[in-house]
RNA sequence: GCACCCGUAGCUCAACGGAUAGAGUAACCGUCUUCGGAACGGUUGAUGUGGGUUCGAUUCCUGCCGGGUGCACCA
């Protein structure tokens, strides 16, 4: 449709001597507008200094004439605007492809293999709704790029040494096992423990000199494993909270095909930096080796890679995860997905591995998001003013199956649902907003299921279901033969899907599919409001069910690529 | 100080340089003898501020004000 319209403004350019200019062919906000329109009059008419609505008369004379297939109509409008509207059959037509399991999808990245890293939390340290965006986030930016027919592999890359251990684990020396929790097999309980002893250690770190020395000692140690008891600690509580992670994935619907651990990269990354410091990529300074980045990008600083007493830092273990990768699956792009606090040593490590081998770093994409904050100012988990990422996924299940208790399920039905429906308010909220802005952590709103919210999508999918489950029982099923009136607005919005999630692909941006449900949703559940979709009227009924099931499919799809799942009832 | 990001209804967010700046929520008023009310309809209500570029600016540039993040041995 698109090709076509094309084609035939060019062809109007070319019979009316105008010259061919760079024009957009889009959609108006207004679905009053029309399905397509274009701005090419004001841009011809700046170019040859006439006036807009005069070369847009001009156009429009010749577009009438043309007879486009789909077409209905052709209009000037506004400032000089010619918006096209398009034949009902169209959408008419759309609809058997709306109802096809791959609607939405595209191959504009077929035979790509594309590997995206995301959620990266800490063993040692709580799973707090930080990293519960970071997986919303990425977990959603994986299936868009699946969903344009790449291969994708989901990583994890999770900090298992580094000081932040150390501080843990001296937390733990101080604080032995609390009573009761002896015998505690549930990794999930213990993690909280060693939550707990982690911000202690942070905190005594940064107010006791001493205690200081004894923990950059552990933190020697840990990277030697020259301490047994040190070890013994160190093993235990990494295969606690790594347990009580994966409990978490489970719930989020997250399967990582990767897991890289800090641990590993930091022998390679040290080789690494060693055989460069000798070409005169990294310097010595201070007893430290360091990268200046500023040499090769003004915008860029000084960061240290291996520290005076010998250990790497971040920086060193991100290139040893970059060559990692690409050893691994040698992906024809490696995204990484964190909070905006990391973007500039990202970016410096990007640069140091540029230097290092410069066609690794040119398929390297890293993709920042803003941060979740209180109202009254940032979380941290090293301060242990966090809300984990258990707590609100139980505090909201919990309201869930307040909700669900009229609809007498058995016990299994209400865990299962709860959990479906909690997961899916959480992450409409993390998505539903551009992903650079930060997230003001609102309990309230973020336990609210009215409105635009997940539960509100979730829902008019359902109903959508048993709508077609009734039409069934009656013996009616989807057909497109007999149009009726009422539904044209809902038919053009439809067909808008597959571009939706093709913008959504090449900005990396997931607000745009949840903006389009939620508005396809709105519209509806207005049109369900209005009359009886199945009557006794059986073709109109079975043309109404078709319009039914291209709705529910789209959100289906749709929350699908979210992350969201569609219960069978709710 | 330097770099990057942000400032839109009371609140939380949309708007690929375009037409009358859209939603949700809160407040108020309504709809229903339900094909599923986690619903539907309506009213009130907004682009921080001064310049500039443009036929046209919430969007681009710039000054100011306000907020966030980062800036060598943490990640």
């Amino acid at each position: 449709m698109f090709k076509e319209l094309e084609e035939g403004i060019k062809k109007a350019l070319g019979e009316l001597n105008l010259p061919e200019v760079a024009f957009s062919l889009e959609h108006p906000k207004e679905l009053s507008h029309g399905d397509y329109m274009t701005n090419v009059a004001l841009i011809v008419a700046k170019q040859e200094g006439k006036s807009p609505a005069e070369v847009a008369g001009n156009i429009f004379e010749v577009l009438k004439g043309q007879n486009i297939d789909g077409v209905e109509r052709v209009e000037v409008a506004g400032p000089g605007f010619i918006n096209f509207t398009l034949k009902r059959e169209v959408f008419v037509r759309n609809l058997v492809d709306a109802q096809k399991k791959d609607w939405g999808q595209n191959n504009s990245k077929k035979g790509e293999k594309i590997m995206v890293e995301y959620t990266d939390p800490n063993p040692f340290k709580p799973f707090h709704i930080g990293h519960l965006m970071t997986n919303a986030i990425g977990e959603s930016l994986a299936r868009i790029t699946e969903s344009s027919g790449a291969t994708v592999i989901r990583a994890n890359y999770q900090g298992d040494v580094g000081l932040h251990v150390a501080k843990a684990i001296w937390g733990i020396q101080q604080e032995p096992l609390p009573e009761g929790l002896e015998d505690e097999k549930n990794s999930t309980v213990l993690a909280q423990y060693i939550g707990l002893c982690y911000v202690n250690g942070a905190k005594k770190y940064d107010e006791n000199e001493e205690v200081k020395k004894v923990i950059d000692s552990i933190n020697k140690k840990i990277y030697e494993r020259s301490d047994n008891e040190v070890n013994k600690l160190y093993d235990w509580g990494r295969k606690i909270t790594l347990e009580a992670f994966e409990e978490i994935y489970k719930t989020l619907g997250t399967k990582f095909n990767h897991y890289f651990f800090e641990s590993e990269m930091a022998s390679k990354g040290i080789l690494l930096v060693r055989e460069y410091l000798e070409k005169g990529i990294f310097e010595e300074s201070e007893g430290a080796i360091v990268f200046k980045a500023e040499r090769y990008n003004l915008k860029l600083h000084t960061r240290v890679f291996i520290t005076s007493q010998g250990l790497p830092t971040y920086e060193t273990k991100e290139i040893g995860l970059t060559k990692t990768k690409f050893e691994k699956e040698n992906p024809d792009l490696s995204i990484v997905i964190t909070a905006v606090e990391q973007k500039d040593y990202m970016a410096v490590a990007t640069e140091a591995m540029r230097q290092i081998e410069p066609s690794l770093a040119e398929r390297m994409k890293h993709i920042t998001h803003g941060m979740m904050r209180f109202a009254s100012g940032k979380m941290s988990s090293r301060l242990g003013n966090v809300v984990t990422g258990e707590s609100l996924l139980n505090e909201t299940k919990i309201l869930v199956k307040q909700r669900l208790r009229i609809m007498n399920l058995t016990q299994s039905d209400t865990e299962h649902l709860s959990g479906i429906i909690s997961v899916g308010a959480i992450k409409f909220a993390i998505l539903r907003q551009a992903i650079g802005g930060d997230i003001i952590y609102n309990e309230e709103q973020a336990l609210s299921f009215e409105g635009d919210s997940g539960p509100y999508l979730q829902y008019t999918a359902v109903r959508a279901g048993s709508l077609l489950q009734k039409g069934k029982d009656l013996g009616i099923g989807p057909n497109i033969e007999n149009p009726v009136t009422g539904t044209e607005t809902l038919e053009r919005l439809i067909a808008r899907f597959p571009e939706v999630i093709a913008r959504a692909q090449t900005e990396w941006a997931p607000h745009y599919i949840v903006t389009y449900l939620s508005e396809l949703a709105q519209e509806f559940n207005s049109w369900y409001g209005q009359g009886k979709i199945i009557d006794e009227d059986v073709s109109a009924t079975a043309y109404r069910l078709s319009v039914v099931a291209a709705v529910r499919k789209t959100l289906i799809n749709g929350l699908w690529v979210l992350g969201i799942e569609v219960p069978e009832k709710m």
